[in-house]
RNA sequence: GGGCGCAUAGCUCAGUUGGUUAGAGCGUCUCUCUUACACAGAGAAGGUCAGGGGUUCGAGUCCCUUUGCGCCCA
């Protein structure tokens, strides 16, 4: 019976919250060093992320996993490495999104608009909605093993936060970079707002394009004009035409009548018309084009809005007054077929403009709203990446966030919803505004008392562009704002980058001085398993939930993290979460093996270290092969995890990781640590070894798989505290997560050698396994074998029981010595290099099979010399560097005595 | 129209200072419940790295180009 008996099977069900609970409540997830403590040292370098914050009202879905995942992987890692670490988590209001919601709800459960509510009692119900299911989507990203310090939790709409935004939307409009006005904006008819361009997406679709006759004044000459919208045709303005178009140009400056409705207007000539497309002919509708509206500029035309902010027709349309847009559509070309304008309709592919939530239509419009004149701003942001301020990471973002800023138009920040930071401009009856910190109680400009406040509220990504300063207290200059400002890393989805990254950066820029920032790295999408984009259309939907619950987090965080690269999309395949959670569990039961073989350890107090070469502090003096060779190639892995860190390519540290946890580990050492636990006088050493190495490998991983990593150390610690060799956990703290990372080292010079000698020994091992799987040889039969190792004797001798535990063989009939006289009868002979190995397998030898492997054998050993003298006698010899060049020549030499044995087995 | 990305084993993907007959997981085929693990172990099959050209002693990797797919911006 072990004293730290463990389930067979790794149970992520009962101990993800268990673990996640003792981190919170040990204080793990907060930054040691903290300003608003007495012993708080300014010297200490933070490392911080604020969170890219989920809606409020929002169900978790893989995006958010992979952020969480990506983060917490930064995060963990800076933390073990020692920094003061700290990972602001939050979320935001997300007016839209949390307005519709709460109203969808109000009209089901109580069959009452908004409207009817009233402003005041509505914005109460969605603070209800929030207190009530707010918290839903930091429980769920809780699961996920996100260590952020919840003790400093913010929400766009907090006190705090809202401060921050009053404070920078006052600071733009003294500057004179917050203007209000009428414009061409994008209104959704839907959602009875304005939105910014970059709200709006566009899809190429097929529509009608309809052809038709406008109409000269007192003549029978018509222009003809072809359109998608024939409603617009209600706003026109004027009929323009290229200057130099020779069909045309005779009705430039005469007058044209918009159909049905009679209003006359000018044809006129602009060079923006292209002479090609269409009829060649332009109908201007500035009122509901930005084209349009540009043309109307130039010309100093008259803009008609037709719409209403329903999209229905208005008193400028008409008969068609009060008519949907698409109604009147239909009834307005019936009334000019009768009419005899109509000429033609015809299919046509074009892009229409939808809203990016719930995919209306979008209608240009003029309409009266709040912009921030964003040019200065952007010229900022725009160089602090060029002069590396900023990096961005993969670098080719940085082109594309160049091209936006370099053409950005003004952002459009007023939205006429309910739910958000309500504009801090107050009108008094003669339309002066008034605006400050606190709230007026008079217009600052003629002093009447009866001001009132603007209807509209902030654009959400208003506030969330100050959320890396916001969070930390801005604009008061917090002990936190001081010390965790700028932060370091901004990790987010590559699709944001307009909406968030660039604004934080324009904000931070203007409103704090500093970069928020120096590093944004960017994720890619989660598709599904065939690459589409997940939509509940196509029913494709991972829920992240649902696969914790099957896989458990830690198997979805390796699958997410290590099957993504920097900036590309990824594929999440439930088969791929499902061999992480066999890796987990395969974690789990080499930690069994190691807490045995510890637990088997006899009672009494370790004996004292001899001296000699040491690595991680354990004496080399009686290293066996294996030992040596895991402990250079855990150096080996712990050197290029740190590189990959460096260079953000976490992807690959995981597979590494993985790889050598698996394949070198699992596979390879602790087999032989079995072997080498019968030998008294090595037990101990291969225990400590054991034990070392898989600690090292914990906390490698921690990062990537934290729950079952914690867990496992934590069994780990216990049973080395228990044991005579307690000495080596007497520097660890108390969880994993709080445990240091281990450092990479430099090459002390035997390293390659043990790795060479090693493989030899595993080449040794596969070929005789592959013998025996080819003749079918019982598993469980041990069996004779004779080498003739030559200049590799000693080396195999001293590794002779290890050969004959992994590849079955007898030991009582199995030889080593440097040559045999004659050739075994009924063997069958292996060649690896210099080493001959028979294999005597009465009366299963097959002579013509086995001189036809051998000849294959020999062919192979051929072609690799003719390739290799040939290239050796190429300019390679001379140009390529030494040591590439002198393992190409050993390689030949290899070859060449393996083809020789070769021949004399043949012969 | 401008820009970017991708194309490698049946499938999904790694492969980042160019170093020499390419790796993983899953799937497929043998064998084994060997005292950590069948969520496992051992073995095997499977690729002219999309096509063409170039640079180089050497190209999956760098350059040009063609084709196909995807994304962003206008």
């Amino acid at each position: 019976m072990t004293k730290h008996e463990l389930p067979k099977a790794y149970d992520f069900k009962s101990t993800e919250s268990r673990i996640y609970e003792m981190w919170e409540k040990g204080g793990y997830f907060k930054p040691w060093n903290d300003p608003n403590k007495p012993d708080f040292d300014p010297n200490v370098k933070p490392f911080v992320i604020s969170i890219p914050p989920p809606n409020v009202t929002g169900e978790l879905h893989l995006g958010h996993a992979m952020f969480v995942s990506m983060e917490d992987l930064m995060i963990r890692y800076h933390r073990m490495k020692g920094f003061s670490t700290l990972w602001v988590p939050g979320s935001d209001h997300a007016g839209i999104a949390t307005q519709l919601m709460v109203e969808r709800h109000l009209l089901k459960t109580e069959e009452v608009t908004r409207e009817e509510l009233g402003r005041e009692e509505f914005v109460k119900r969605t603070w209800d909605w929030k207190q009530k299911y707010g918290s839903m989507i930091t429980t769920q990203i809780r699961r996920l093993g996100a260590s952020c310090d919840w003790d400093r939790e913010r929400f766009t709409l907090d006190e705090g936060l809202s401060r921050a935004v009053r404070e920078a939307f006052v600071r733009l409009y003294e500057k004179g970079l917050i203007y209000r006005g009428p414009r061409l904006i994008n209104w959704s008819p839907g959602l009875k707002t304005a939105v910014s361009d970059l709200e709006v997406e566009y899809s190429e679709e097929e529509a009608t394009l309809y052809y038709f006759k406008y109409m000269l004044k007192d003549s029978s000459d018509f222009i003809p004009v072809a359109t998608i919208r024939p409603e617009t045709i209600l706003g026109d303005t004027a009929v323009a035409v290229h200057p130099d178009d020779e069909r045309y140009k005779k009705f430039v400056g005469k007058t044209a009548i918009v159909p049905i409705i009679g209003r006359e207007i000018p044809v006129i000539a602009d060079e923006y018309v292209s002479m090609e497309f269409g009829t060649g002919a332009l109908k201007i509708t500035p009122g509901h084009d930005p084209n349009d509206y540009a043309i109307a500029q130039r010309h100093n035309l008259p803009i008609i809005s037709v719409l209403d902010q329903a999209a229905k027709i208005n008193e400028n349309g008409g008969p068609y007054q009060g008519q949907d847009r698409f109604d009147a559509r239909k009834n307005l070309w019936a009334d000019m077929k009768r009419a005899g304008l109509v000429i033609k309709e015809e299919k046509y592919l074009t892009t229409i403009p939808r809203s990016q939530r719930g995919g209306e239509i979008v209608e240009p419009m003029i309409s009266t709203q709040w912009f921030v004149k964003i040019e200065p701003l952007a010229e900022a942001a725009l160089a602090a990446v060029k002069d590396g301020r900023i990096k961005i990471v993969p670098e080719r973002f940085e082109k594309v966030y160049y091209n936006w800023l370099e053409n950005i138009k003004d952002w459009c920040i007023s939205r006429q919803l309910w739910w958000g930071h309500r504009i801090p401009v107050w009108y008094c009856p003669d339309g002066h505004m008034t605006t400050g910190r606190a709230d007026p109680t008079e217009c600052a400009t003629c002093h009447s008392k009866d001001i009132r406040q603007d209807e509209d509220v902030l654009d959400t990504w208003f506030s969330s562009g100050l959320w890396p300063f916001s969070t930390l207290g801005w604009p008061d200059e917090t002990p936190d704002y001081k010390y965790f400002y700028p932060t370091s890393y901004l990790e987010t989805a590559y699709d944001i980058l307009f909406f968030w990254v660039a604004r934080m950066i324009m904000d931070g820029l203007e409103f704090t001085g500093q970069v928020p920032f120096h590093t944004v790295y960017l994720h890619g999408l989660v598709r599904d398993e065939i690459g589409r984009k997940m939509s509940k259309t196509y029913g494709n939907v991972i829920d992240p939930l649902t696969v914790m619950d099957d896989f458990g987090t830690d198997a979805l965080r390796f699958t997410l993290l290590v099957n993504s690269t920097p900036g590309n999309d990824t594929n999440i395949d439930l088969k791929k979460v499902e061999s992480n959670r066999n890796f987990a569990n395969k974690l789990w039961n080499a930690g069994r093996f190691v807490i045995n073989a510890i637990d088997s350890l006899d009672g009494g107090s370790k004996t004292v270290d001899g001296g000699g070469q040491t690595v991680h502090g354990q004496p080399s003096t009686v290293w066996t092969l294996a030992d040596s060779w895991i402990w250079a190639r855990l150096e080996q892995l712990i050197r290029d995890v740190e590189r990959l860190f460096q260079t953000f390519q976490y992807g690959e540290a995981g597979r590494q990781i993985y790889e050598f946890f698996w394949s070198d580990f699992a596979d390879w050492y602790v087999e032989i640590a079995k072997e080498q636990m019968k030998r008294e006088e090595i037990r101990e050493q291969t225990i400590e070894t054991l034990a070392r190495v898989f600690d090292l490998s914990l906390r490698l991983l921690h990062p990537f798989t934290p729950f079952v990593t914690e867990e496992i150390w934590g069994h780990l610690r216990n049973a080395i505290l228990d044991s005579r060799i307690s000495n080596i956990a007497k520097d660890w703290p108390e969880a994993l997560i709080a445990a240091k990372w281990p450092e990479p080292k430099q090459l002390e010079g035997w390293e390659d050698a043990k790795i060479a000698d090693f493989a030899l020994i595993q080449e040794i091992v596969r070929s005789i396994r592959n013998l025996r799987a080819e003749k079918s040889v019982a598993p469980a039969k041990r069996i004779a074998a004779n080498f003739a190792a030559g200049e590799k004797t000693a080396l195999l001798q001293s590794q002779k029981s290890v050969i004959a535990s992994l590849a079955g063989l007898d030991e009582s009939q199995f030889t080593i010595q440097d040559s045999l006289s004659s050739k075994p009868k009924d063997s069958m002979a292996l060649v690896i290099g210099t080493v001959e190995i028979y294999i005597p397998l009465a009366g299963m030898v097959d002579l013509a099979d086995e001189k036809a492997r051998l000849e294959k054998e020999l062919k192979e050993a051929g072609s690799q010399i003719e390739r290799l003298e040939k290239l050796l006698s190429s300019d390679f010899a001379n140009k390529a560097p030494a040591p590439v060049v002198a393992k190409e020549r050993e390689k030949l030499a290899a070859f060449k005595e393996t083809a020789e044995k070769l021949k004399t087995q043949l012969r």
